[in-house]
DNA sequence: GATGGCCTAATTAGGACTTCCGGTGT
DNA sequence: CACACCGGAAGTCCTAATTAGGCCAT
């Protein structure tokens, strides 16, 4: 049951270069998310239960993924309409309608989000065998090329995130990339595991598996292999490459970062004697918020530009090959919505919102996103209110209905430019 | 009492790892 | 020798879908 404190609804866009989606503003992405499960949220500092002392590249690194947007929130409206529809899943209905009343957000409703081009099948064949059973939809599977996808497992409370978007996350994190984890060739998806122990580490962290290693982590990498999510690469060690990757992901060069640790740093003896100084030394300097972010609760970091602008800003991307995938770096803008955005409120959305006040009234410290989006949603009512006067009554309402009335309700997610990391793209 | 709707707990199926292992390569 | 790497096999965890049963209203 969803509670209203653990419910925070964002705009897909949030995350993405809003250049890009121009071409696709009338297709909406309300995201409704439910905060990942609080106990997670202080996997950074818990003493290792193993009797192995904590190395501080661990929990510098875990730290940064306290700092790090909740990684639910991230990847799962991040990934799974960047990276996923470039898999060969099409969006062909709305996300997701978002319902609030006065007593707070009451419901989200997922609709089928994906739609595989590759599930032909008979509908015989999905029967179930047993005998007066109806057809069991199968729960979605992990994105791969040939694989149905269905955004709604994304969309789901608790610790859901998967290894490889675990790893994007890293590698998009300035505190980890490229100290514990990084590009050696963004521009075909290849990364290298830096210091792999600290990055098994934080997975087996963020998974509650205190004994989590590499070796157990890396077998999960292996599986990877067979489902075409990720490459190895030969001859290299520790080094993967994934097979596709969104748009819109941010390349933390070695330059943007610090100097990278070697994964004997975390083994050699520096497990016990590193202090928290010596080691938060290493942080970049320059990254000043993350000082500051060290005496502030752990919020959304990437997601929320108020938070993150700065670093973003100084976030990099990857020199660019005579070959370029069109890298972007996440926008600075301080507006979650741009004008090219206004179909994404329903007028379901904008109807429930006019209990505003209520939703307002919510903690913004603990509800960021709720607060934010509300406010930008309290102005859109406003707009919507004078374009309905302007244009007499062909308004936003309508624009939004004939959205509705043409087979796909109240919104719409297309898929975003993608970037298949193929040989073309080399 | 029969029927239907609603709710909830239990069951089931399946995905994504996790754990363990033996082996090879560097 | 340590470590990375590989892949099979079995197990665990988690979630969504489904079912069964209780309750209530008609």
């Amino acid at each position: 049951m969803l509670q209203q404190s653990e419910l925070i609804f964002d705009f897909a866009s949030d995350h993405v270069n809003t250049s890009q989606l121009g071409g696709y503003s009338d297709y909406p992405a309300v995201i409704v998310e439910q905060v990942p499960h609080p106990h997670l949220l202080s996997y950074a500092v818990e003493p290792c239960e193993s009797g192995e002392e904590e190395t501080m590249e661990t929990l510098v690194a875990a730290d940064s993924l306290l700092n790090m947007d909740c990684p639910d929130t991230l990847s799962l409206e991040h990934y799974s309409q960047t990276f996923l529809p470039s898999l060969g899943d099409v969006i062909n209905t709305p996300v997701t309608q978002v319902t609030v009343s006065a007593e707070g957000i009451v419901g989200a409703v997922d609709q089928p989000q994906w739609h595989s081009l590759h599930t032909k099948k008979p509908a015989a064949q999905l029967q179930s065998k047993k005998r007066g059973r109806k057809p069991r939809h199968r729960r979605a599977e992990s994105p791969t090329p040939n694989i149905t996808v269905k955004k709604d497992k994304y969309n789901k409370g608790g610790n859901t995130l998967y290894l490889w978007q675990f790893l994007m996350e890293l590698l998009q994190d300035r505190q980890v990339c490229p100290r514990y984890i990084k590009w050696t060739n963004p521009n075909e998806g290849i990364f290298k595991l830096v210091n792999s122990k600290a990055v098994a580490r934080l997975w087996g962290k963020h998974k509650n598996k205190p004994d989590m290693n590499y070796e157990t982590m890396g077998r999960a990498l292996r599986y990877y292999y067979q489902r075409g999510i990720l490459n190895k690469v030969e001859g290299q060690r520790l080094v993967y490459q994934f097979t596709s990757l969104p748009k819109d992901m941010i390349y933390i060069t070695d330059c943007d970062g610090t100097k990278e640790e070697e994964d004997y740093d975390d083994n050699s003896g520096n497990d016990e004697g590193v202090s928290d100084d010596s080691d938060d030394s290493t942080i970049p300097s320059s990254d000043q918020s993350v000082d500051e972010e060290d005496s502030h609760p752990p919020q959304k970091k990437m997601s929320s530009s108020s938070v993150r602008a700065p670093a973003i800003q100084r976030t990099r991307p990857a020199p660019r090959p005579t070959v370029q995938r069109d890298t972007v770096l996440r926008p600075t803008s301080t507006s979650l919505i741009q004008e090219q955005h206004l179909p994404i409120v329903s007028a379901e959305m904008l109807r429930t919102l006019q209990n505003l006040p209520k939703v307002q009234s919510l903690q913004p410290a603990g509800h960021a996103s709720v607060f934010k989006t509300a406010q930008l949603l309290g102005s859109l009512c406003e707009r919507q209110a004078a374009a309905e006067v302007s244009v007499d009554g062909k308004g936003v309402r309508e624009t939004l209905n004939e959205k509705s009335h043409h087979g796909q309700k109240a919104s719409h997610v297309e898929a975003p430019q993608l970037v298949p990391l193929t040989n073309s793209d080399h």
